[in-house]
DNA sequence: AACAAAATGGACCGTGCGGTACATTATGTC
DNA sequence: GACATAATGTACCGCACGGTCCATTTTGTT
């Protein structure tokens, strides 16, 4: 390897980084759209400034690229992630914020939610496969896991809360709010997923989650 | 159509409605396993006791068959569902009742989550498509819509209860339950999919949803 | 300038797979 | 039994699509 920068190759006729970087912000919305078998590398190909070839050059074949797609797709979302600090905020309304932040942030990446749902349909082999992936995703509960220890330490949470449990209740509803609004709003129409619709399925979300949360004699507030 | 019926017909050497099925059946559970894209029709026909030339025989296309597969799993799980009967029961057990019972028959027909899964992914085309499951589904919510009527006469649901939200608080539990556990288990381990995790889970489910149909002073008792 | 290596272009290939042509046999009707 | 039609078996087709070959240009090193 030389000593040039990324930064330094700007503007050169020849600029690997952002050919690689062209194809897989393409592969990630092909594959994000059609699945793996049902994506084509010659699309792929087509909406990118380069060729096929290169694709086949820098990522070996389709199920390298999707790979290196779905790994690009968690960075993304947990870069997003870190952004919420919730330390300055009491155990309840830090948990209510972050329910609140994670719905709202799942509606924002609908392309990460559908590789994730790809991932299932696959039984999750090319995230298992991926020690990326799963390096990062543990880091992914910890502020919850944080938030659980303050609110016991403070006696308003139930001594059995399990973090693990209450990111599953968290990501259930933040989650098919996004991957099953085709199905849902096909039957039974698009309501609950215009604005005014959204608030009342987060309010409820929120609320949800505090009561499994809380102690039962805690007499939580009301969160927007 | 003669005066024959199909039970007549049994033994016969020719049985096209037992092809039928039997293509219908292999398909279904393929289609679930590989998606639309992934699933192969002569993997299909090769499953079948019967020929890849009598999939299109009967069904014209891959997609003929998978819109057929498709309405067959719908069938098949809103029958299980009519077994069901709440009407003996005060509202609030009526409604633990049915979100108990939602979460362990989605929890058993798994080719039906994935295929709504894959409908999902397709943006509900299919669905939208198929006139047969749009007038199933209309009718899946009445059991609830009919609890949450009770509820709010005996003065102990919220005035202001939807039957559709409440309807999408219990199908994201039950539904991510199914439809999650690959990636989720990939990532926090199985703990939560086995038998004491999935008690926990229908548990916190199943009182998450009480808080958000009962009145707030209402005290509801623990359920099972 | 010379040379190796990285990057790229474009035509091409093999086959997997959705779909069909053409036949023959089984069944219902009179 | 004669006839129409429904049902089925077999062999095959066309091409879309994942993947590659071979050549050429661009870049880094000395």
């Amino acid at each position: 390897m030389g000593t040039t920068t990324d930064a330094e190759r700007r503007g050169w006729t020849q600029n690997p980084e952002a050919v690689k970087q062209d194809i897989l912000t393409v592969a990630l919305s092909e594959f994000a759209e059609n699945g793996f078998s049902g994506a084509r590398v010659d699309t792929i190909a087509s909406r990118t400034q380069t060729s096929k070839r290169m694709i086949y050059y820098y990522f070996g074949d389709k199920l390298g690229l999707y790979t290196r797609a779905l790994e690009a797709a968690y960075l993304k979302v947990r870069e997003g992630e870190a952004q919420l600090d919730l330390d300055h905020l009491a155990p309840q309304d830090a948990l209510a914020r972050l329910v609140s932040f994670t719905f709202d942030h799942h509606r924002a990446n609908p392309d990460f939610i559908r590789m994730v749902m790809i991932e299932n349909i696959h039984k999750a082999k090319h995230l298992i496969a991926s020690q990326v992936i799963r390096d990062l995703n543990v880091a992914a509960i910890d502020k919850l896991t944080e938030i659980c220890r303050r609110g016991q330490d403070a006696g308003v949470f139930r001594e059995a809360l399990d973090p693990v449990a209450l990111h599953w209740q968290i990501s259930a509803a933040s989650f098919f709010n996004v991957s099953n609004r085709p199905t849902f709003s096909a039957i039974f129409g698009d309501e609950l997923f215009e604005d005014i619709g959204q608030q009342t399925i987060r309010r409820q979300t929120v609320a949800a989650i505090l009561s499994i949360a809380c102690k039962p004699e805690t007499n939580f507030p009301e969160h927007e």
